[in-house]
DNA sequence: CCCCTTCTGCGTATGGCATACGCGTTATTG
DNA sequence: CAATAACGCGTATGCCATACGCAGAAGGGG
């Protein structure tokens, strides 16, 4: 009951084989009045004003001048569209300036990280649709490319290598996620992002009992939630951290290898 | 147009006052025959056996033997509820143990982050629900308190202390997503995990180019995809690395202190 | 003691959603 | 010129969250 196809479970929707170009024209039949890149720009256009809840099979149809049905031709199923929204949103990464200049693993993977955390900010809602396993689009690939060249001179093992840049992309996408929800909250109510913060410290300070949260209380006290307001200090700071880490790893490598 | 409220816009939602233990029980009226806490127990017990997408109002009304609307009376919107939910199910931190022994903060945070990741991954439906903002409910205070107290003797600065609870949680919730992802894929498929895995890797192998991807060429022709299997693998590194940046951290701090 | 207020459970209705299915139509190939 | 295959899309199904309002329960004030 186990292996019955002849490539088996690995093989890819329709959809994205056609993402990557493969996928001969069919010959007969009518000509297609629609193309997936239009159907794919439209959604993209619809999730960047309006978010990603605003995009739905009939919206998008709506936007092509079709009918909803008539994207099924083109797409599966709605998360196969939500793949290639993704792809198209992040779009390839730029070349990265530090590896052109021969500077070292650091500079490199700083790059990088800015740059995928650019392509986040930009296109915040991209963070809100459901990651289904990992990437298998041309676009995608192309960025696990260049955080494995950053990491090349590094010395450090294929498997370390992996493990490092999704280590860091991880990172980029949690903390990304974090100003995505900030945003929203902003948006959801009319104020401004201190008052969202300053309301959130009001809250915690009605619900914490010295007692039983006394770091927390400390940490309250000590005025760190009303004051630093540079948007980029999380993101700076973790990937000075984690990047720390992934030197003591290089470092050990070097000594033992 | 701006203040207006006493409290503002820092305000709980009912339901999230009432898991505080907050909100008198009203006098008048009916006695309700149904109550948070079961609906809560329904809600995660049909997303512990079916997946969250299973969970709808009209399938936890008809596990506690309501009527879908009755459960509007207890919780003012399905986003509530996935609240209540996440917080019955991540429960309270069992004490550190590190701490009452007097380790450091390294065995402390270890022992945090382990604990964090266990609960995911007994709860893989948690990491599903959207997120929306900080924490406000008990247990997830209860579990920031804890990350906080492990830091105790780090001699970090209160900020310092928070963006690496946050750095580590955030990290911790990511791998198990990626866990989930695997099971996903695996219960979806009638495979094993291993087979999942090579089948990814299959795919890959197909879109890869040599020449645009060299690196991932590379990654894949050193076998690393085949190799380990210990499902802890990707916790322990990325947690170690996090750990040695930490230290990193703390060294300095203290240096400059 | 009774009525009025307040809260309960819940039936009904609205408007949204993804998508299965099948039909008429259009191009291409033999 | 027919057979074939892909097209656009109307219709229908079965979900979903939730607004609204009503009938009945419970307690408090007169």
């Amino acid at each position: 009951m186990a292996e019955k196809d002849s490539a088996g479970a690995g093989d890819l929707p329709p959809s994205i084989e056609a993402a990557w170009g493969l996928r001969e024209r069919p010959v007969k039949g009518p000509k297609p009045g629609l193309s997936l890149e239009r159907i794919v720009a439209a959604a993209v256009a619809v999730a960047a004003s309006e978010g990603i809840a605003a995009v739905s099979m009939g919206r998008v149809a709506k936007e092509v001048g079709a009918s909803t049905m008539s994207l099924y031709r083109y797409v599966s199923a709605k998360d196969e569209l939500y793949v290639l929204m993704q792809e198209a949103a992040i779009g390839p990464p730029d070349p990265l300036a530090a590896l052109a200049a021969g500077a070292g693993w650091r500079e490199a993977l700083t790059e990088w990280a800015a740059g995928q955390r650019e392509q986040f900010l930009a296109n915040l809602w991209v963070l809100r649709i459901p990651i289904g396993g990992p990437p298998a689009t041309p676009n995608s690939l192309a960025w696990w490319e260049q955080g494995l060249q950053a990491l090349e001179g590094s010395g450090l093992s294929e498997g370390d290598k992996i493990s490092v840049i999704l280590l860091i992309s991880n990172f980029v996408r949690s903390e990304a996620l974090l100003m995505s929800d900030l945003a929203a909250a902003v948006t959801a109510r009319g104020v401004s992002p201190e008052e969202v913060v300053a309301g959130h410290e009001r809250t915690l300070r009605r619900l914490v009992d010295p007692v039983r949260h006394p770091a927390i209380h400390r940490l309250l006290d000590s005025g760190v939630m009303s004051e630093p307001d540079d948007p980029d200090y999380e993101f700076t700071f973790g990937l000075a951290t984690l990047l720390d880490g992934v030197e003591a790893l290089i470092r050990s490598t070097a000594a033992e290898g």
